[in-house]
DNA sequence: GTTTGTGAAGGATTTCACAGCA
DNA sequence: TGCTGTGAAATCCTTCACAAAC
């Protein structure tokens, strides 16, 4: 359908796109320019609207973007117009922190199902949810028509896991495991590894003194 | 001292490196080539050299990069050779999650305070950490020599916590609120957003459907 | 012979500047 | 006049291919 492949970089800020234009029109505005959106996004305007200009012609010359209008088209292209069920595998102390998690909901991930592999973890209930025994996975996957894989299992066993979710049809994992998952080309994955993070931000501390003195004595 | 600017994406692949390089040597390995490391990495065997190549000669011509001696080099390049001190600002069950997750000591990152400003969180203990109060923030960063602030309130907070921890010296922030901090130059943030992650999958799973057959009736 | 180190080519992404339209 | 839409330029990053070193 599109004329040429959008580049990876322009997908990724389409959710924070969206983001601002639904905190814009909870705030009632109706019109915003790139401009403006440039500042609330700390972007640039010609990159926001060449961003768009991937997927059609969203604006009026000389007044802007109408917000509702631009975000329904923005919610449509990434495909969040629908709900998208959830799994979570490992309910630990990261998984249950994960499934009581209260952003997921209102950005359309429903989290539907747990797993866990320990007898005194099967069983329980977690934020009204029941956790199911590993073995089920690939049958409940396919009943309660399960899109998204979030893996909170230790690092040792995520590669195992990932393997599972993807028999199972899974075609996203939400990977919090310290490792680098090996999928089929088809299996999106993304990472959160605020370990990671905090390493590549080091690089830029390094020459910062930890005996510093207190800056305004 | 470096002759060239580093790219920002070699910056944020050399925590990979070094993870897998400790994980070579608590296996026993003593050398390693490029083409092994792009192996474990899902990286290529050039562009494992051309990394390291910002940073000097780390390999011998027919033989490999030794270990040990690499992983030295990238703990030190990175700023790993040291711990670095962190406080966590927001006790709610994300906050506790964060001070719970027993990832960042073995990383080099120590949590040695918490804030919150709720009476009934100030003055709990959570995994040997005293909360204190907020208003307590300015003087525990300097004296405790804390250089990373980690972000746990909600939202609408978190840019106030952000001025908060910048007037206090802090140079890193990692920002697990879902908005985008505003924060000067010279102080590093890093976003942990799972519904963005998500979000920007749904992208490419648009064309599932959610009432697909069982694949294997 | 093997594997590194690296300039040069290629590709992706961002920025720029202005034509086009309301 | 004001702001979008968009090729072209510039920049950033990755891949390639081979000379150099062991």
């Amino acid at each position: 359908m599109e004329k040429q492949q959008v580049p990876e970089a322009v997908i990724s800020r389409l959710p924070l796109y969206l983001r601002v234009l639904e905190q814009l029109r909870n705030d009632g505005f109706e019109v915003v320019n790139s401009g403006q959106l440039a500042t609330l996004l700390h972007s640039s305007p010609g990159q926001i609207r060449k961003d768009l200009t991937y997927f059609g012609h969203f604006g009026k010359r000389g007044e802007g973007y109408r917000i509702a209008e631009l975000a329904d088209n923005v919610r449509q292209i990434i495909g969040l117009d629908r709900v998208w069920n959830a799994a979570v595998i490992g309910v630990g102390s990261l998984g249950s922190a994960v499934i009581n998690y209260p952003g997921f909901e209102p950005a359309k991930f429903r989290i539907v199902a747990a797993f866990d592999r320990e007898p005194e973890i099967i069983g329980t209930v977690v934020n009204g949810i029941h956790v199911q025994d590993i073995s089920e996975l690939p049958e409940t996957v396919v009943r309660s028509s399960i899109s998204i894989g979030i893996v909170t299992v230790p690092g040792e066993y995520a590669q195992n896991v990932a393997g599972l979710l993807i028999k199972a049809g899974i075609e996203a994992i939400l990977n919090y495991a310290p490792i680098q998952l090996r999928t089929p080309e088809h299996v999106k994955v993304a990472n959160i590894d605020p370990v990671l993070s905090l390493q590549s931000m080091t690089y830029h501390l390094k020459n910062t003194r930890s005996d510093r003195k207190i800056p305004s004595l």
